[in-house]
DNA sequence: GACTTAATTCTTACAATGTAAATTTATGCC
DNA sequence: GGCATAAATTTACATTGTAAGAATTAAGTC
């Protein structure tokens, strides 16, 4: 009987390879980089991560997975550090923030890619809505405290919109000086606070 | 003494390619447009286009710049159908969104790309600048008329980044009922506007 | 410990791409 | 008509994703 690869040493491969396309998609962006790199950086042949990943696409799913993973411990992490819940609107969005500029290839894949069958990769999907659970659970607290009225879902899009549109413009090289992210962001965020608060119902 | 193409011939097959290029990104994206598909498309051989453009790059410059030409056009129209400051705030807002709903694939080749050397093609430098310079015009007349107070240029940029959240959130298929762009694009423009105007300075 | 056998890995191969280089074609002056 | 030369085509090459085939290797049997 031949060798038989155990489930661990599978997962362990795979880990691997996302570790080091991680690293090289942030490097050098998701289209430059070959399959041929991705195994020598494992000093695998060429076709050995073809075993382990149906193709590359399949690699991009299992990056944009942990990347929203990431993304939601980044979240969870900044949830726990405000007591009221303002404090903890404020925190979450420089949270969301900080991660996009910190890890602005991440968030590209993330955000900015229209994956043509995601629904085939179930571990992303279960990332990307986790993703989105954590940016929306603390404004449930705001609105069930009434520090803001309104549909949270409909203000959570309002907010994200925003800080979406602000990251891509920066992303993208669209801004330029005296104007960046992290300032219209803050301008935008809080100028939306107190449209919402001003506005009757 | 050969055959020399005269400047008309020359803008006469550029702007048919150009033609080809925007009709078939439009149709398959970017990245699934080859040179060969470009010059079959006008019936000449694969490397006659390289005659009138550097390489597959300066077709992207003038796809771009047309496409910022046009976007221009379409906020100025709007802008000429409105009579007060704010009904044209609010048409040229409308006009953003309905050029890039109408229009994604060349909404994403002007804003959600980052080219290289962009400096390198004056002529999409110019009708990005254009494009820019007519999303602000009519701001200036509103801090002019006090109907609004601040920076025009912050307050134009608060409201693009919102607009191009909504947008690319959408194109990216990251909206899902009931949300979509243009209801988001509403709902943030109406609470900004409240906001602005509930800020004291 | 040698042998068998099938999972794993590597090597080879191919079609598609952007584009460089070589070749052919066509024009207008002598 | 022949020639110089711009334009266009043809040929060629390196690089990509990945299919197919060949080689390797390790577990169980004797």
């Amino acid at each position: 009987m031949p060798r038989v690869l155990t489930n661990e040493a599978v997962d362990e491969f795979r880990e691997r390879l996302v570790d080091a396309a991680e690293r090289l998609f942030a490097q050098h962006g998701l289209e430059a980089v070959t399959m041929r790199q991705l195994a020598a950086a494992l000093g695998v042949s060429p076709m050995t991560p073809y075993r382990y990943f149906a193709d590359k696409e399949a690699i991009l799913a299992a990056v944009r997975a942990r990347a929203f993973n990431r993304h939601a411990e980044a979240l969870e992490l900044a949830l726990e550090h405000g007591h009221t819940p303002l404090e903890r609107a404020n925190a979450v969005g420089r949270a969301y923030l900080d991660f996009a500029l910190g890890h602005p290839e991440a968030y590209k894949l993330m955000f900015d890619i229209k994956q043509p069958n995601e629904a085939a990769h179930p571990e992303l999907v279960e990332a990307g809505a986790r993703s989105r659970a954590t940016m929306t659970a603390h404004l449930l607290a705001m609105i069930d405290d009434g520090v803001v009225k309104g549909d949270p879902d409909l203000i959570g899009h309002m907010f994200w919109s925003a800080l979406h549109g602000a990251i891509q413009l920066q992303l993208a090289g669209m801004l330029s000086p005296p104007f960046d992210a992290k300032r219209l962001a803050g301008e935008i965020m809080r100028t939306l606070w107190l449209g919402l608060n001003a506005d009757p119902v």
